[in-house]
DNA sequence: ACCTGAACACCGTTCAAGT
DNA sequence: ACCTGAACACCGTTCAAGT
């Protein structure tokens, strides 16, 4: 019972108010703890007892602190991981140059969090929460780029659904399989295709199996997207420059790309 | 006893046996009305237990049918909507054709049933069950374009990746909320951005406000993004159309496109 | 072969009650 | 203000038992 009495000295940033029931738990400690254990032990594994668990402490805590449902939780996650995106930006370099950064941070952070990312991708309450700095950075890039109106709405779109969703197709996960019973059934079913039926598949599967979306029993924790990525990217980006060139598809505009 | 008295003239595909315990549900039945229940109640209310209900039959018959999990069930699903991706394609158009052909297709399908939308861009079981055919469609489009190699893989994946990524944010479910109340915060969190500090943001919303992503409260089966993601589509099969004439960066071959 | 019923070990969420 | 404990209405999954 003495409980108040190892208070002294104490320099740490919020201490627990001594004796009482009250733990001092944070929000933002809530946020942190769950991101651990979806880290750890994947989305679907993942409840809000088991974090109460976790914690110490009764379900009832995570309501009081986070709101009113688990998908409120999830999108404090996804504002937490998309938070710092655009912190290493150089708002000097061209707006071509600009984007190629963010959307390389943006791939960068939810691959520190891969299991997280069907929240991102998937869900319009928690990707709806996303900063407004990396917004603004996309739209300044594409208006230096000379895009307004409907083309800078298509371009808008086209850049964070084909990049973000990329990542999530690239990040979704496999069942839980403990064994690898799943693994090696798509392996079996991928080494009897019939050549006669499907030539090109059959012929691709060698080099590109488990390699490519859709034919792949690992995702893309395991195995590297990452010149795909590229390859998007620069699809995309280049296809914006050449537009931003020609200024009759996208209104009036000094273009500063070409 | 009489099991063996009741079939004779029967046209019906597979009749009931008559009064024994057998319904004759079929699996294909099964996956049916899931996907009827999907459409009608979203994902997230959806429960194999609701789905017996449905039925008027026991839980237990789903595992009997379908196979060992959820998973399973949501995998079927999945293959069937992808399933005749295909039908309506025309083999002797330009190979650039052939991938707009598919990919539109592929939206259209997904468009038809917008709730089964995440299954097919953030889980692998569901999505690596697709039909073979809608592949070896891609890869023959993308070989005649002079791809093979990395390059054929990094071509795919842009493709695949991008597109259906692109399609699965287009379709992510906002919650449920009987009551608009999230919907409004949302428009109100948008209507006092700070015009300081995200100037372009705040210029951009009174057009672009719910019509771009991470903006919105309403997904793309109540706001179109059909032209957004055609201008995705054709930047990405434009700036392939453009490597595949310079052959320097994607091996050896004749583009049959320019 | 196909289905029922009951059981097990969980969930998310709410709410009175404690300090 | 912050937390506990118990309760409610559900889940997914399994399994013996029926016909």
């Amino acid at each position: 019972m003495s409980s108040a009495a190892d208070k002294q000295g104490t320099f740490v940033a919020k201490p627990p108010r001594g004796r009482a029931a009250a733990i001092g738990l944070t929000r933002a400690q809530i946020v942190e703890a769950a991101i651990a254990q979806i880290d750890a032990r994947g989305l679907s594994a993942f409840s809000l007892r088991e974090l109460a668990r976790g914690l110490g402490v009764s379900p009832a805590v995570i309501y009081w602190h986070v709101g009113g449902s688990k998908e409120d939780l999830f999108a404090a996650i996804a504002a937490t991981i998309t938070g710092g995106l655009v912190a290493a930006q150089d708002p000097n370099a061209p707006w071509t140059e600009r984007l190629s950064q963010v959307f390389h941070a943006y791939r960068a952070a939810v691959h520190r969090h891969p299991n997280i990312s069907p929240l991102l991708g998937a869900q319009m309450k928690s990707n709806g929460n996303s900063s407004l700095d990396w917004i603004e950075t996309v739209l300044r890039a594409l208006a230096d780029g000379g895009f307004q109106g409907t083309a800078l709405r298509d371009a808008f779109n086209a850049l964070i659904g084909g990049l973000c969703g990329f990542v999530t197709m690239e990040l979704a996960p496999a069942p839980l399989s403990e064994d690898g019973a799943w693994e090696s059934r798509v392996a079996e079913r991928l080494a009897a295709v019939d050549p006669e039926a499907y030539p090109l598949t059959h012929a691709a599967l060698p080099q590109l199996a488990n390699r490519i979306f859709v034919l792949r029993w690992q995702n893309g924790a395991e195995v590297s997207y990452e010149e795909s990525f590229s390859a998007l990217l620069e699809l995309l980006i280049d296809g914006l420059a050449l537009r931003a060139a020609r200024p009759a598809t996208i209104a009036l505009s000094e273009p500063s790309h070409g």
